[in-house]
DNA sequence: AAATGCGACAACCGCATTATC
DNA sequence: CGATAATGCGGTTGTCGCATT
């Protein structure tokens, strides 16, 4: 069985392009397009490279309007934002940065950004094999039940849970004592990540961002039930409806309105039950006071925005944070239990459960528990 | 000056999904 | 309706260049 190659693996060049190359193509697809048939456009214009490559090359690095490097605080902060809501689903992702590819945002996620959010580990290993990325060794680290558990998580899983319990351990350190103890923690929500008066900037209107928001099935990921559910709710939302551009709806909810995936994504992402129950106004009602260029309410945003660009709050909270990275990560110091009473309540038992600290077995082994997150989190 | 460490980024690979026959 | 091809996506790897030892 197998599938058969896309190209002749033996007569396609590989490696770095050329500029002769490079020109030849973008020529090409300038004056006549893609044709729909990338598979076959290497032939047409004598190109030895198999059609994924010339694909790949076009959407990441010919296209016109493609920025490079010099990511702005704002996209830093919707490339975080995004990530903790939906995870790795890089081309959404890119979808809301014009010209900005999926390939560049996964690696500056990948190199600079998780960095900055996890924090370093101690001094680094050489090797890649040995590069795991901070987020699986720190939590794989900790002890008792979680240690299978994380195992079981995927990385981007564990990273997303990481910030959240970053988001957390800032939120526990300097926030919970303003607010009412009834009010949940405000998670990160898009809807106040996409705000009204703010319109997306549009969407170049490439076949990369046009299926960005395309309903896609993904069995091999642990689907989101808190998703599923909503799209069975939302019984009207077509497939065709999901499919259709990006367009802004100010007038409804002043939300970002593509088309039906990325707001269901976007609403549902990673908001805790009793958020959901209670805290929605109230993290859309603080929302004025946003300090980040008007983009974001108050509430975790800030505290990342502030995590990310400000050292002194970071200096405070995270005791001893330099340049707003902060070197020890929160999980390890295990925020203290009351800390995180009112919290999403899985998500603490969870992390009060990982950090085996706290009453002995309160929770731990509690597959249930586990499993939520594992649906939740694990893309 | 050479060796090593490391970050950044381009490109590749494999799999899932979608389209077509 | 199943098989096959094409496309899209995300994870991973390779390579280059700069910094440090």
């Amino acid at each position: 069985m197998g599938r058969a190659p896309c190209c002749d693996k033996a007569s396609v060049k590989k490696g770095p392009w050329s500029p002769e190359e490079d020109a030849k193509l973008k020529a090409y697809i300038e004056e006549n397009g893609t044709g729909g048939n990338w598979i076959a456009l290497p032939q047409k214009i004598g190109l030895k490279r198999c059609g994924k490559s010339c694909r790949l090359r076009w959407l990441n690095y010919l296209r016109p309007n493609i920025k490079h490097g010099d990511f702005t605080e704002e996209e830093e902060h919707i490339i975080c934002s995004l990530y903790i809501s939906i995870g790795s689903r890089w081309s959404i992702i890119a979808a809301q940065l014009p010209g900005r590819t999926d390939n560049d945002i996964k690696n500056y996620w990948n190199t600079k950004l998780k960095k900055k959010l996890l924090g370093k580990r101690g001094p680094s290993r050489r090797g890649r094999a040995n590069q795991e990325p901070a987020a699986c060794g720190t939590l794989a680290a900790t002890e008792g039940g979680a240690t299978a558990a994380a195992q079981a998580l995927s990385s981007s899983a564990l990273e997303r849970i990481q910030l959240h319990m970053r988001l957390q351990g800032l939120y526990s350190a300097f926030s919970c004592a303003s607010i009412s103890s009834n009010a949940p923690p405000q998670w990160p929500k898009l809807e106040t990540t996409l705000l009204p008066n703010r319109p997306l900037p549009a969407v170049q209107p490439t076949d990369a961002v046009a299926t960005a928001v395309r309903v896609q099935h993904h069995p091999q990921h642990l689907v989101d039930q808190t998703l599923a559910a909503a799209a069975a709710a939302a019984a009207t939302t077509t497939s065709e409806a999901f499919e259709a551009e990006p367009v802004l709806d100010p007038a409804a909810g002043a939300n970002y309105m593509p088309g039906g995936r990325l707001d269901q994504i976007a609403k549902l992402g990673f908001c805790s039950s009793s958020t959901e129950a209670g805290g929605v106004a109230g993290t859309v009602e603080s929302s004025s006071s946003s300090s980040l260029l008007g983009w974001f309410g108050y509430g975790p945003h800030d505290e990342l925005y502030d995590f990310l660009y400000s050292s002194s709050r970071c200096d405070q909270s995270a005791g001893g944070a330099q340049g707003g990275i902060v070197h020890h990560l929160p999980e390890l110091q295990c925020p203290d239990v009351g800390a995180v009473v009112g919290a999403d309540e899985k998500f603490s038992a969870w992390t009060t459960a990982s950090c085996d600290y706290g009453p002995a077995g309160q929770l731990q082994g509690n597959p249930v528990n586990m499993q939520d997150y594992v649906l939740g989190y694990d893309q």
